[in-house]
RNA sequence: GCCGAAGUGGCGGAACCGGUAGACGCGCCGGACUCAAAAUCCGGUGGCCUUCGGGUCGUGUGGGUUCGAGUCCCACCUUCGGCACCA
């Protein structure tokens, strides 16, 4: 008998998969009604800024066993593949390594590319994609304007959050502790025109989950991102200058316990408070030196700082005079910009109150408590009772909510108000490997959007990309000089290009209708695949691509454009692939590269490795073991199918081996459709391995043997496919999941376990269809039994069918 | 601080609806084959006690519910992840 050689088998099914286009899947023609039994299978695309490491080996063998166990089973299955080829990764990969972006991209597509067939994964290659592409782009470009005609991609000025190491704009998204996520530099704030997408419009909704199948941590992470707050606004009055203040409170319980008030420095009321203030030159100065600040800085800073302004406003509740504060701890893009400060009852103001001797009033208190006028309070539960709050006290901190607020609203001075810590999506980058905003500013007629049938504004081809603070493509002059669409006079194109996060936002309704030159998909065609019903990927990107993709989807549902809100059905997080404890990483030298190790132990077994090691949404450990191991498991297969299809006959009389291959049917079915436990799937085809082991002669043991080798299929294709073929079977990928017998699943007897007060006691077997009294008296008959009963009267007998008896003695 | 997940042998993990704790694999120990080793195959492998029949303890800690708890409830400890000057 031969040995398995994986190369062999490997280069031996891969072009025949290819010839026989096992996994290509046809898109349905016109009229075509919803298909239940359709299933889109999808991973995160990557990114071709290097080549794969040991996390995409987890993905997308995950996402393949689904994509062969569907198929299989009855379902069409699309299951694409592209590359996210715009943006910061590949750019920065280009400049060190000193080449153009478009040229270490394209390298990188197709060595990563090889690297996937060379693996094995089912992917109709047809329907691949780049975002890099300008056939790509193109609609990127024009979904882009279809939202900018809605009014949900805008422009405005706004201290946007800079990287002075990449010379460009970050997303909130893209800064960790006030530091650049992908350089690690301490992130700047400047004020520039930038585009935003409006992903605010959506956030209530963004908060439901209802209809989707994702685990409870990543509906955390976004719940978390999202960040709903109740409350009020409530305005407050600056009767010096004429104006009312609003400010954003989730305690307007503690309204009466407030006792100064607090000013961002980048509030736009900051020059009215200032202009003829006594303090006009130290607010001016308190100004200037924290727009100075980082964002970082001004958290680090352990001491509270601000300027009194010489102004007061009115509380609405009580007509008390607050003075107002000019202060770096308030945010001006959170709520209003503007906070009642209740030094009492929140830990900032308290802090701020006690740098500045600000008075303290307690009004909040709990239950029965002695009130302590001053000290502060910060803890906070709905038992507490309001003090000191006129007609309010007495009343409790939810009751007290609720009523202040109602009293206030019918004066005109509140109303109730929820807050979000979301923001808006600002996505305009200062660099060059994106794709371009296709925008003309005119100086008669503004801000003119490029016409459908210009486009793709192509990126141009530029030597000189490198980021200096000015966006690259802005010193190309003859790219920049364009005519205005409107009124033909010369105007300039918009020089920054998208984030990244706008093109994976859409792949996924391009993969439907990848070639569709005339839209970016066919209505008819996506809401046929969609939504996404498997979403595949690391939980790092829950809160920031998957949000998009989310208000992405939305917004095109409410330009019609498709016809569901929702792109992903049910998402799965991986977690990451760890190695000596650590996570892999370049600097710790302690990666593991994918095509070494597939190249030394062949596809299969690293494949079987990756999910048989633990559960898919946890981290795992690689170890040189653990794969040898798996190497074990492939190579005794080999044998025992090989001996098997040598001394089993092609028919026999079916037996205990029988029985087994059909458990084990059951069992991988339900693991990998149900519980998407593709771990313990595997161990099962192990059992039913080890029980062929003992004989491999026997009459039903060729079964046994097709069996354990169909089950392994989606793990191992290639290994699978070659012993379907030596058991004189044709085409593994072709044949049908196999189904179980419920036939085979009843026995004639079982093992009933007797217990004593609770502890197994003894183990007999019995028949299945025994009576309760039946069971109760062959417990009572076993020797092991009586010992233990020890002529003590029995009280009572739990009896669970097929399983135990369970006798009670005392 | 708020939110979420998780604590089980030497290790990764299994136990799905409250019913035999430790499936499967790694490692380790013993045996076969071999001049020998590797590879492979067969067997064993939670701790303690044992007259070798078995007994007893055991799923982060402490309580509780139950005939019966890794699983449910309460309190706590630890680890990991997310958010965080977000009013």
């Amino acid at each position: 008998m031969d040995k398995y050689d994986a190369e062999t088998i490997e280069a031996k099914w891969q072009p025949v998969w290819e010839a026989e286009r096992a996994f290509h899947v046809d898109n349905p023609p016109p009229g075509t009604p919803p298909n239940p039994r359709k299933r889109y299978v999808l991973e995160q695309l990557p990114y071709p800024s290097g080549s794969l490491h040991m996390g995409h080996m987890l993905v997308y063998t995950l996402g393949d066993v689904r994509a062969h166990f569907y198929r299989r089973s009855g379902h069409e299955v699309l299951r694409p593949m592209g590359f996210d080829s715009f943006g910061l990764p590949a750019e920065n990969a280009a400049i060190r390594s000193g080449t153009h972006p478009r040229e270490t991209t394209e390298r990188n597509i197709v060595a990563i590319r090889r690297f996937m067939e060379r693996v094995g994964w089912a992917i109709d290659w047809d329907r691949e994609l780049s975002t890099h592409d300008p056939a790509y782009y193109r609609w990127t470009q024009w979904l882009f304007l279809r939202l900018y005609e809605a009014g949900l991609a805008y422009r405005k000025a706004s201290p946007v959050k800079w990287c002075p190491n990449d010379q460009t704009v970050l997303a909130n998204e893209q800064v960790k502790d006030g530091r650049c996520e992908r350089c690690g530099a301490v992130v700047e704030s400047r004020n520039l025109e930038q585009w935003f997408f409006k992903t605010t419009a959506y956030a209530d909704e963004l908060l439901h989950f209802e209809s989707l199948r994702w685990s409870e941590r990543v509906v955390a992470m976004q719940r978390n991102w999202i960040g709903r707050s109740e409350g009020a606004d409530v305005l407050f009055r600056v009767e010096e200058l004429d104006i009312d203040l609003p400010v954003f409170t989730t305690r307007p319980d503690t309204l009466y316990g407030a006792t100064f008030f607090v000013v961002a420095p980048e509030h736009p009321i900051v020059e009215r408070l200032a202009q003829g203030s006594p303090h006009e030159e130290e607010i001016r100065e308190y100004v200037r030196r924290t727009a100075a600040r980082t964002v970082e800085e001004r958290v680090e800073a352990k001491e509270r700082t601000g300027v009194f302004t010489g102004r007061f406003a009115t509380n609405p509740v009580n007509e008390a005079r607050l003075p107002i504060w000019i202060a770096d701890y308030v945010l001006s893009d959170y709520g209003t910009g503007a906070i009642m400060a209740v030094p009492a009852h929140d830990e900032r103001d308290f802090e701020f109150a006690q740098r500045f001797d600000l008075p303290v009033k307690t009004v909040v208190v709990p239950q029965g408590a002695e009130v302590e006028p001053g000290a502060a309070f910060v803890g906070h539960s709905d038992d507490e009772v309001l003090v000191d709050s006129a007609q309010f006290s007495g009343l409790s901190s939810p009751e007290a909510k609720r009523a202040i607020v109602e009293w206030l609203e019918s004066r005109g001075r509140a109303r109730p108000a929820t807050s979000y810590r979301i923001r808006d999506w600002g996505f305009s980058r200062q660099r060059y490997w994106g794709c371009p905003i296709p925008i003309v500013y005119c100086d008669d007629d503004g801000v003119v959007p490029v016409p459908d049938e210009d486009l793709p504004v192509l990126l141009p081809d530029i030597e000189d990309y490198l980021p200096k603070g000015k966006p690259p493509l802005a010193s190309n002059e003859e790219w920049m000089r364009v005519p205005c669409p409107r009124c033909g006079r010369e105007a300039r194109r918009e020089a920054d290009t998208m984030d990244t996060f706008v093109d994976s936002s859409w792949y996924f309704l391009r993969y439907c209708d990848p070639h569709n030159d005339r839209a970016p998909f066919a209505r008819e065609i996506v809401d046929y695949w969609g939504p996404v019903d498997f979403y595949q990927g690391g939980v790092d990107h829950a809160t920031v691509h998957m949000i998009y993709a989310r208000f992405f989807q939305k917004a095109l549902n409410d330009l019609g454009l498709v016809g569901f809100r929702e792109p992903f059905a049910h998402f799965h997080g991986n977690g990451w692939v760890k190695y000596a404890g650590a996570k892999m990483s370049k600097s710790r030298g302690n990666v593991i590269a994918p095509d070494e190790v597939v190249a030394r132990y062949g596809a299969d077994p690293v494949r079987l490795y990756m999910l048989f090691v633990g559960p898919a949404d946890q981290d795992i450990e690689w170890s040189e073991e653990g794969i040898e191991g798996m190497l074990r498991f492939v190579r005794r297969l080999w044998r025992l199918v090989n001996e098997t299809a040598a001394a089993s006959p092609r028919t026999g009389e079916p037996g205990e081996l029988t029985r087994k291959a059909h458990a084990t049917i059951a069992k991988v079915t339900d693991d990998i459709g149900r519980r998407e436990s593709f771990n313990t799937a595997i161990a099962a085809v192990m059992e039913l391995v080890n029980e062929l082991a003992a004989d491999t002669s026997a009459p039903d043991a060729r079964f046994a043997a097709e069996t354990a080798v169909s089950l392994i299929q989606p793990y191992a294709p290639h290994v699978a496919e070659e012993l379907w073929q030596r058991l004189g079977r044709e085409r593994l990928w072709a044949e049908p999941w196999p189904v179980a017998d419920p036939a085979w699943l009843e026995r004639a007897t079982f093992e009933l376990v007797i217990q004593v007060n609770g502890r197994v006691r003894d183990r007999v077997q019995v028949s299945s269809d025994a009576s309760e009294e039946e069971l109760v008296a062959r417990a009572k008959e076993s020797p092991k039994v009586r010992a233990h009963l020890d002529g003590k009267e029995i009280r009572q007998a739990i009896v669970v069918p097929r399983k135990l008896v369970n006798l009670v003695v005392g």
